[in-house]
DNA sequence: CGATCACGCTGATCCAGGTCAGTCATTCTT
DNA sequence: AAGAATGACTGACCTGGATCAGCGTGATCG
């Protein structure tokens, strides 16, 4: 895998060893780049002519919305992710997604991604191995909400985002850029924003993380690894795992 | 798609049209049966030579423990369901998968799968949508305990494991047989069992449905689904969606 | 056949986090 | 430059659900 792939190449090449004809296939599914503007949704619920994305630049949200007008948002999408997988493969979009920042993404349509699995199968593996990551954020995202408080889950939240951010060069062990504002936080943690601005100044004051000015900095890493019972190998790929 | 085959075969249909060899290719994933007792973990986080399984008959639950020794559930799984996929994906297995009651299973192993993608890449892109199904249902449980009080996540836990059952013709509008306790609820709903107690008992108070004795009446269906905000058409398919 | 266990069920009390109702500092508009 | 948004931030108060502590019943078992 060498730097001059994508980003989602080089995720796929953290499951499976790539050929150069997979991965010319790749890149050419990167041919349609698009660019959408901030708070325009990409996908909406209920959309039937969807398509799905490959993330370039920017930050991205993916949620639900209820009768009662709140929300809850399942995942933020950073670089190198993979967008609306399932409204493509469904008959219906049953989620939304909007972008949080400026965005620029390749447009992927069903075909282009049946036909890729046609010519090279092992393709098909690896992005059922990318879905399935993705499911496990799904379901860290659950654990997280369904059994830590709010202080932990704000951590965790935190330093996962870190670890992904991390993979595509965008982040660090001391710290990231982050646009995210506290009430997309709030809306993703199941708290309310009040709540998330409580739990961040708590976090602030213990000398863990802080958030301020766009700017996550992690003031003691393993101490908030502690707090948040974090998984450090969660998201770790050290290496393909098939040849 | 006939009844002789397996409800995996079945479930897979809903989305592609399979050809008399596709489907003789997932027969033959059907060939290691075998028998588990209940309670006993058939895989374990961590574990590292790991199988997938495709749930012939009986009831599992998916969950995470966490260290300060609560868990969650992330899932229950009823016949048709394929359980496991990540734990064969990736390189340890990511969640526990318990038996509730006895269970019949066919073990899947990685390679079967591939060769299956790799003879019928259409296969391939039926799992993904049935891994991308399993994400849906996820995804809803976390809007579940992330924005619905105890109520409508009772309500709405038991109208979707009803339209599930209905699938495999296990269940109807009327009922159905549930051999889950108030503690397997409690941990799936992110719940206290006493506070489960409670909301069961409202529920049947209501007249919207009544869960005793390992079966659960829907005394009001449509009510129910006001209440819990149900989406009825989702889990819907009506006819597959590729030729 | 008494003991133990699993499960359902209940009342009393407590607290994490929600809600309400603001202030203040920065942009973005016109 | 006034006005309108947007986002961070606070204190006062309220409540859904947790926790604790206990009861009843039927099944299993030595």
């Amino acid at each position: 895998m060498t730097p001059q792939h994508s980003p989602f190449a080089r995720k796929l090449g953290a499951f499976v060893v790539l050929s150069p004809e997979e991965l010319q296939l790749l890149d050419r599914l990167h041919s349609r780049r698009r660019t959408f503007p901030a708070r325009r949704d990409m996908i909406y619920e209920g959309q039937v002519d969807r398509s799905a994305y490959i993330l370039a630049s920017g930050w991205v949200s993916s949620y639900k919305l209820l009768p009662g007008g709140t929300r809850q948002i399942v995942d933020f999408q950073i670089p190198g992710d993979f967008l609306g997988l399932r409204s493509v493969l469904f008959r219906t979009a049953d989620h939304n997604i909007e972008p949080i920042t400026r965005v620029q993404a390749s447009e992927v349509q069903v075909h282009d991604l049946l036909d890729a699995f046609n010519t090279a199968p092992r393709l098909a593996a690896a992005v059922l191995w990318a879905a399935s990551r993705d499911e496990a954020m799904v379901v860290e995202h659950l654990v997280d909400i369904g059994r830590r408080d709010a202080k932990q889950r704000m951590g965790h939240f935190l330093l996962e985002l870190g670890a992904r951010l991390k993979l595509v060069g965008l982040g660090s062990n001391e710290g990231y850029n982050c646009p995210l504002t506290q009430y997309l936080l709030a809306d993703a943690l199941g708290l309310s924003a009040v709540h998330v601005n409580r739990v961040l100044r708590e976090l602030r004051e213990d000398g863990l993380v802080s958030f301020q000015n766009g700017k996550v900095i992690f003031k003691d890493f393993d101490g908030l690894v502690e707090l948040s019972e974090f998984d450090r190998h969660y998201l770790d790929h050290e290496g393909p795992l098939m040849k």
